[in-house]
DNA sequence: TCAATAGTTTTCCACATGGTGAACTATCAA
DNA sequence: TTGATAGTTCACCATGTGGAAAACTATTGA
């Protein structure tokens, strides 16, 4: 339970930057990378790319495994799967069949109230 | 461009909190709700949960009334809609396609009877 | 009018975050 | 062996975050 609370901060965390963000899309393409390819497209120095790898690694979105001195980054895309089931409680305020059923549903019980003289 | 991405930092930063997260919950359940309604089961001071009301309001995940002394928080969603949009793309590597076709076809079901008159 | 209630603002604190430059280790290849 | 390449670690900095206490404003009800 705290745990859990625990992973999904970690999480969350990990989503806010966009450079991650960014890392994570490049994952998601191209499956394995090495960090210094991970790193070319952006502005900021290695250090930097090495600390949202820390960030990244401690939320538990990527792997690393070392072959000879290249380093290779792999996505793990679970946790994000638990972002997303954190987020569909919401999924009712914008897809419309949900609303509608919803509404409907809403509409019903009120009658129901109504008709029993509540 | 520039600005989706900053919208979609705060969105996953104001995520990051589980007090925030519970604020949102709550939300979800309530509607509308006191700020002193919504720090209640907290324990921390007015004064933290005043600055989480505000990372909120600057994700645009919440809106702000006053009416007499007592401010109105209600939940704004659509913010959360984007962060699930981004997670979407991870999807495939969760939902075997099976699932999918599933869900669809539930989606479907569900707008047939809805076109019958349910 | 005056006290209680609802929120807000201010000031302060410890700690996390995102970045840098510099120095370091480890491996490959000439 | 020696130099380039791949990655890491360290010390440092500015800024952001989550919390507290205290003092404040504004509204309501007695």
């Amino acid at each position: 339970m705290v745990n859990y609370q625990h992973a999904l901060d970690r999480t969350f965390a990990a989503l806010t930057d966009p450079t991650r963000r960014a890392i994570l899309m490049r994952l998601e393409a191209e499956e394995a990378c090495s960090v210094s390819a991970l790193a070319e497209p952006f502005a900021i120095k290695l250090p930097a790319v090495m600390k949202h790898l820390d960030v990244l690694h401690e939320a538990g979105l990527v792997s690393r495994s070392k072959t000879g001195r290249t380093v290779t980054v792999r996505l793990i895309p679970e946790p994000m799967r638990d972002a997303m089931e954190w987020l569909e409680r919401y999924q009712r305020f914008w897809t419309p069949r949900l609303d509608r059923l919803a509404a409907y549903a809403e509409a019903q019980e009120a009658a129901m109230v109504k008709g029993h003289g509540l």
